[in-house]
DNA sequence: GAAGTGAGTCGAGTTTTCAAACCGACTCCA
DNA sequence: TGGAGTCGGTTTGAAAACTCGACTCACTTC
C-alpha cells in the first residue's frame, strides 16, 4: 500500500477567515451603508444597488456572523433596524483602507465621498503598528510561523 | 408627461470601485499569495485552495486592472511568474486589517501566520489619520460630500 | 377608497462556480 | 526510448448563486 501523497491543504489563514464573512461583492457594501448610518431595508437596497433578495440573504448572514444586529423598531407594522455590532464597527479600518486603494487605485480623479478628521483634515487611513506606532512599510515585516519567504519581495 | 421619479442610483463610492476589482472570495487570496511572494500558478492554486479555472480567471482579471503583472521567465517551456505591481502592493493594508479583522472576530484562537515588525513585536495593524497620526476613532470622523448622517453612529 | 411605504418572499432564467478530467510542452531518470 | 512528473492552463457538465420582476402583507397617508 503506497503512502498517501502530501495533503494540499490551502494555507490556513485568518484573512480567509474574514472573506468567509465579507468576502463577496455585497457584504461590504452593506456593512458600508451601516456605517454611513443607513439602518433600513430599502435604504441599504437603494444605495448599495444590489438585488433586494440578495440584500435580505446577506443580513441574515452579517446576523448569524453577528456583524451586525437587527432590532424590531416598530409592532404594527413591524418595522426593522440593522446596526453595526462592536466586530461590525470594527470592519471601518478594512472599509478605510479599501476606500483609499479604490481611490488611488481605480478612480482617477475626486473622491465623492470624504471623511474629514477632528484634526482639521481629510481623513486618509494609513496602517501603523499598533506596537510601536510606526507607519507600515514592507520591508519592516516578517513573516513567522508558515513556509513561505519574507513578504513584500514580490 | 410626468416627471420622473427621483432616480435610485447606488452610491457613488470608491469603496465599490475597489471592490469590483478585488470584491469576491478569491481574487484577495490570490494577491496575498503574492504578498507571501508566491509567483508560480501551481502555487496560487494550492495556497488558495481555489479551483484552477476560477485562479485563472482572476489572474487574468487582476492583470488587465493593473494590479499584478505576469512575466515570462522560461521560454522553453514557457513559464510564468505573477508579481505585484504598485498597486497590488498598495492593497497591503486592507489584507492587514482584514487578517486582524479575522483574528478578533471570526477566529477564536491563535492566529497561524504572524507578520513580527522590526520593532520586535508582532506587527498588529492599526488605522491612522495621515495627515496627523492619530489612531482612527469613528467619533472622530465627520462625513462630507454624501446625504447622510454622520458615520460610527449606527 | 386609492396610493404609497417598509420589509421582505417567490419563481424563472441567467451566470458563476466547482470538481474533475484533459492537454501540450517540456524535464528528469534510467 | 519510454515512463513519470511538472507547469500552466482549458474543457466539461452539474450545482450553486445571482438577477430581475412581480407579488405579498400590514399598515399610513391623501
Amino acid at each position: 500500500m503506497p503512502t498517501a501523497p502530501p495533503e494540499e491543504t490551502p494555507r490556513d489563514c485568518t484573512i480567509a477567515d474574514a472573506l468567509d464573512v465579507v468576502g463577496d461583492r455585497w457584504s461590504l457594501l452593506v456593512v458600508r451603508e451601516l456605517f454611513y448610518a443607513q439602518q433600513r431595508f430599502v435604504e441599504i437596497v437603494r444605495n448599495t444597488g444590489a438585488p433586494r433578495d440578495i440584500v435580505a440573504a446577506r443580513l441574515k448572514k452579517l446576523v448569524e456572523h453577528d456583524v451586525i444586529a437587527r432590532e424590531l423598531y416598530s409592532e404594527r407594522p413591524p418595522r426593522y433596524a440593522y446596526r453595526l455590532t462592536a466586530a461590525g464597527r470594527d470592519l471601518a479600518p478594512v472599509l478605510l483602507t479599501l476606500k483609499r486603494w479604490g481611490h488611488e487605485h481605480v478612480r482617477g480623479g475626486a473622491d465623492p465621498v470624504r471623511f474629514d478628521h477632528t484634526c482639521g483634515h481629510e481623513f486618509v487611513a494609513e496602517v501603523h503598528c499598533t506596537a510601536c506606532g510606526d507607519a507600515f512599510a514592507a520591508s519592516q515585516l516578517r513573516l513567522s510561523r508558515v513556509d513561505a519567504p519574507a513578504p513584500g519581495t514580490g
